[in-house]
DNA sequence: CCTACCGATCGGTAGG
DNA sequence: CCTACCGATCGGTAGG
């Protein structure tokens, strides 16, 4: 809390530098950018507003760094556990734990993956423009894991790869809309993903058959 | 223009009133509630700050009708889509509409859907509350339809219904933040996004055996 | 629908 | 990391 800060000097800045950060990407999935001022991202770390410029050189650089950082701990989560997997783990497996370990990295970073969603809209243009190509990255991971899929006979030859994959990731990134922690769990909701993305909700012929 | 609400005394102020919603539709698209200012939308329609009191008691009170109009139209468009289908359309091809509806609407009101699903959250509470009516009649108009459709043996009795719910508007929204008009066709879009859903991308077993 | 204006608050800075 | 403060700008109002 705010008397720690004071009291315990050996507190060093990269500290206060997290915590301003954990602070502002709250605020900033709350109640958005502009709404969000200084002395609210200061209050709430215990500092007053002209201390934030001890660790950072303006409001903007806060934001890029919120930015950053929850698409880079994503990206982080979902290239471990897919590279982790062993090399004749089927395809069906693969995207189940490629889109568990997206949404699970979205809970866990939650503040940041919010923020970064939400915010980025109305983030100014040069700091966009910086902030896309860590996008672009981690977008075009996602595309080459449907290429190599669809070369491997995994996924039909007619379907829209692009469209595919806007739709993964609408589906995914909606869950910050939302998804309350508790009510159901990721895993559940991982897997009930993939059940229809892999089979689509149409009973199969053999369904037809029996009903 | 600015000119012509000066110098056209017949023009009435309804039709300020809809210019000034426009206008600010567009900027919460932009740029978010808070960073728009009264003397942005005032601007943008050839007024006075000032004036725009002449038409809303509040930034607020604008906010608001930005939210709600939105979705009323997105909402209306749908319902008019799938009520006037024949009785014996197949379920597949109902889906087909009503996503294809949704997401046509969706750009055609591009502006206000778009700021309401970037500016909820920077909303007030009692404004986001009153707002929820609206956005919660429209989730159970799916829901109903979802309902249905797995009563008729059209959804597999295995699928859950609100992750599915969940999935398709994820999808359908997320288009928000990518989609450009003219780069491709929404019927194509949702034509991907039905075929997708209800089949799933793999392939069937007589796909499999042919390769 | 405009002019003129108000109190409040903002991001940021100087000088410790 | 704080105090004290600045210029700029905001939502909103009074009085035409």
């Amino acid at each position: 809390m705010a008397a720690s800060a004071a009291l315990n000097p050996a507190r060093k800045s990269v500290i206060s530098r997290q915590e301003i950060l954990d602070a502002a990407a709250a605020l900033f999935r709350q109640k958005g950018y502009y709404a969000t001022t200084l002395r609210d991202i200061a209050g709430s770390v215990g500092m007053k507003a002209g201390s934030v410029y001890y660790h950072f050189d303006s409001k903007e650089q806060i934001l890029e760094a919120v930015l950053d950082i929850g698409i880079e701990a994503v990206f982080k989560d979902v290239r471990h556990k897919v590279e982790n997997m062993a090399e004749d783990v089927a395809w069906r497996e693969r995207f189940h734990i490629a889109i568990e370990a997206h949404l699970a990295s979205l809970v866990q970073h939650g503040d940041y993956m919010s923020a970064n969603v939400r915010v980025f809209s109305q983030a100014p243009e040069h700091i966009r423009d910086r902030h896309m190509k860590i996008r672009r990255a981690y977008e075009d991971y996602w595309a080459n894991l449907y290429h190599r899929a669809k070369k491997a006979g995994a996924i039909r030859g007619n379907i829209n790869l692009t469209a595919l994959q806007a739709l993964v990731f609408g589906a995914m990134n909606w869950t910050i809309e939302w998804y309350k922690p508790g009510r159901e769990k990721i895993e559940t909701l991982a897997e009930a993903y993939t059940d229809i993305l892999m089979n689509g909700v149409q009973p199969t012929e053999r369904d037809s058959a029996a009903k």
